[in-house]
DNA sequence: TATGAATGAGGGTTCATTCAT
DNA sequence: GATGAATGAACCCTCATTCAT
């Protein structure tokens, strides 16, 4: 029954171990070759896995690039909640800036990053279509800084949707100024950003 | 002679029109079948035209795309700014959500637009990285806007970074209301971000 | 001890519920979707057991497929038998049109049968090369027609070739004429072939 | 202007024989190898065109297989007029058996034309559903026989399935026949068959 | 300038078959 | 015997691009 048990472990093991090498391949060759430029056989190639097995896990290239983008996202988030928390901050809005600040630098220093992530910053926390694995974990980040900002500021009527704009903002703007300088370079404009999001949640 | 310059002039008129047809083809593919799903011949078969003269007049499918994004999204300002003239305005203010919501409306009728379009709006008036046949009256749009910003409300130091922040809010923000109600439907969602606009310009 | 030979016998039954569900599998798929656009997926699948389990009973595809046009056209003749001896017929001439007469009509009624026997009808009767379950039956239906053939007409040569050049000209002639209308539609083309068949066993 | 009209043809011819070498090397490669193993790869670089190129002329291998079917059956058939025409017959019996033999002959002389044609010689004179450019001389050999059978025999009611009916006849049989000694031997069968289209004929 | 036949690399995908469990 | 995950060769086909006309 036992040994019956861990066979059984084995191969749901192996499945997932296979799993993640394909997203680890994927993640890897979209960052360096861009999307456009990778094909289904460099990831398996570099999974070292045959490329059949890749249809085993995944539909297809942009179904495996959905993924990462929201698993991407939402780590980005984790690990700014991770700083955050672990500065002792005291109010909501030295929070939120803290993560803003965290997600901007993590984008400067990793551009591939941000190309990556393009625009899609906040399918890290709002995708309610997609089941998935982090489907738990993306509400409760979402849940946490909702009701924060609720209690941080009781006259703000929708608190989804502030924070949702916030995070478009910082996503969309960032993006631009961090790979081009539009509309100012991200040391110029980054305090012109923080200034209106302190706006948005304080009325 | 005149008869040499006359034709000369014909061949020039060819020449533009061809490419008019070129662009007009592309764009209705685009929002037909989307930019993965035309390709070349689909954009030359529609227009009219042998496959080989497509790279008479762009480099490649990428290029003409581009170009139409930033054609089709400064029209779009255009159209919203006549509008708001001809209802003779007063503030700046009003202007600002006259435009904003005529452009809402018209991704909401066309929502192929607005898939198009995307969330690079933007680039309608703030692509200086290209030169292009509309470079100029980009210019006068963008500048206009700052403008009106600056003088409407002195105290704000950055007009053309509050321009492009409201902007691409209305943008990034809009995309996901209108196609997939995140975070709410566009009804509910509309009084919210002006609320929002009203703020980032009166301070 | 029983209860051993129980088991073996509930093995072995087994077995050939597994191989008649992987043949009746198959014969479905076939003829709904033709023998190219079924995969060996598609008859495990259907058949409810493991890609690998197809293996241990059939070569390939090729395999299973020969085994069951054979056993169809066996079928169809063995119906055709009964038939016609229902009938309380008479003459030998009267037996084997009426034979005709139901195979011709079975496949009028479905077509996907008669696509799938193709011209191969014969093979129901005249497949000496292959050692097979119904191996002995398929004689028994030949012998009988062959010497009843004899019977009939004393002066036919060679039984065993006129009896196959009829089977073959209904199932090759047939098939175009009821899919095609090539020569003549099957209403109009019956008449002539039994007409010709009257005249193969009449000398 | 001369010149224009000289060029055009250039590229027409070019392209004729392209469509020719395909063909040929279709031809050569199913003979040799099956349908089934070979690959448009094989037939392109067999005829020394890039893959791509089959794809100017062909829909697919199926297409292609098609029309050679349809051609070598017709050739068969013509070499066959010719053979016997030459041989200055007099009567029509003589003359289909004389076709009827220089085809069996073909075929025993060349197996692999054999199984490439199958049973589908009928296909060489009686394809009215493709238009094709054999079209015209299928009819006419087709038209010859139709009348050379209806002068020789007026009690023949239908000349037109009379003679399809010889020829699937010769087509089905012949092919198990030649390979697989069912229901005889080709030479003890021949007689056999041999007859039977003479009282076909004959009535 | 305009053409469109030809190219051929490379794409995604399928699927018969194997084999460790 | 039965399983089904894994394989990877081979498939068909597309399409951006070139270039002789």
């Amino acid at each position: 029954m036992d040994n019956f048990d861990t066979e059984m472990t084995k191969i749901e093991e192996n499945k997932l171990e296979k799993r993640e090498n394909l997203l680890a391949s994927a993640y890897n060759l979209f960052m360096r070759k861009g999307i456009h430029k990778t094909s289904i056989s460099d990831i398996t190639d570099n999974a070292g896995v045959a490329k059949g097995t890749f249809y085993l896990y995944f539909i297809d290239k942009w179904d495996i690039y959905e993924k990462l983008i929201i698993e991407r996202s939402y780590l980005l988030f984790d690990e700014a909640m991770i700083y955050s928390n672990n500065k002792r901050i005291k109010s909501f809005k030295e929070k939120i800036l803290d993560i803003a600040d965290y997600i901007i630098n993590a984008f400067i220093e990793n551009k591939e990053l941000l190309k990556f992530i393009g625009r899609n910053l906040s399918l890290g926390i709002y995708n309610d279509s997609l089941v998935d694995e982090y489907q738990e974990q993306y509400k409760n980040v979402r849940d946490i800084l909702e009701k924060e900002l609720k209690s941080y500021n009781s006259k703000i009527k929708n608190a989804k949707a502030t924070l949702f704009m916030i995070i478009e903002l910082i996503s969309s703007t960032c993006y631009d100024s961090i790979l081009n300088d539009i509309p100012l370079s991200i040391d110029k404009y980054k305090p012109i950003l923080f200034n209106e999001i302190k706006k948005m949640i304080d009325k």
